[in-house]
DNA sequence: TTATACTGTGTAGCGTGCTACACTTTGAGA
DNA sequence: TCTCAAAGTGTAGCACGCTACACAGTATAA
């Protein structure tokens, strides 16, 4: 019951815990987390941009923002339009509504943070932070490993 | 593009990475990230136990238990019966072929974790799992408070 | 004993991640 | 100009999380 846990299980658990108590504290708001974290990017980089961006920015696959956006736009979350410079481009933009929303969703969100990081002094929240990072960095080389890049 | 992440969103992306490169290195023997992790702790516990007991050790739900469990009964890792002292349990036994891929299945996840650290010293590592085990702690307790357990 | 609560499991339906494949549009070179 | 590669998007189908509801077996209390 109480063995140690392996740290990619940690993680694994740790982030479900994290994505499912957002999306209870979000669902008052009729969102999850993965479409707060798009509105949250859209509304820092003024309020539109193409689909491949967001791919970038959420580090994921295409399919799964072709998901994520027309579920949102279904919910009148977003909009979309065709670039019509580069008829490829799906440009992607909030509506008023996601706008309105934005603040309660950023409070929700930064009490969460404040819970996860009970007990931690400044220091040993950017040492963590710091950890994190190198082990992303880390993943990101054995990941372009494997893909020969 | 590379402004600083969140932490949160910079664990999930980590996240993300470890199971599906955890995915790709298990495809050969036909397993998933999920499937191994049901058989270390099977094979760590006698070979077999309750759906109930891998709710509580995988910490999940148990409508995710019963997809894991019978999609690897389906391709004959486990096999399945009911506890005839108690109708209501269902035992989920390891089989042969599970006990025998398991040794490879170590032996590449094993490898992950040594990428996954590079470059980390002892001390950092042991840090680092001081800290995720703390926030788990936190995230456990504000989901507790939530439910009003 | 009988009614009731609890426990373990199953099912339906959804969101989000993936890979593999297909299509349209654009750009670049022969 | 014409062909062919590259880029962006879409779709199919899957694994694995979840919640909400249903049901059978067991335990408990009247």
């Amino acid at each position: 019951m109480n063995e140690k846990k392996k740290t990619g299980y940690l993680l694994k658990i740790i982030t479900d815990v994290l994505v499912r108590e957002s999306n209870h504290m979000l669902k008052k708001q009729d969102l999850t987390w993965a479409q707060s974290r798009l509105i949250g990017f859209l509304s820092r980089n003024g309020g539109e941009c193409t689909q491949k961006e967001l791919e970038s920015f959420l580090e994921v696959s295409h399919p799964t923002v072709v998901g994520i956006v027309s579920r949102m736009e279904q919910n009148g979350f977003v909009t979309c339009r065709i670039d019509a410079s580069d008829r490829r481009n799906k440009i992607v933009s909030l509506t008023e509504k996601s706008i309105r929303v934005g603040n309660s969703m950023l409070e929700s969100l930064r009490e969460q943070d404040e819970a996860m990081f009970y007990g931690f002094s400044d220091e040993e929240r950017e040492q963590f932070d710091n950890y994190l990072f190198r082990v992303y960095e880390n993943l990101s080389r054995s990941t372009r490993t494997r893909q020969n890049i």
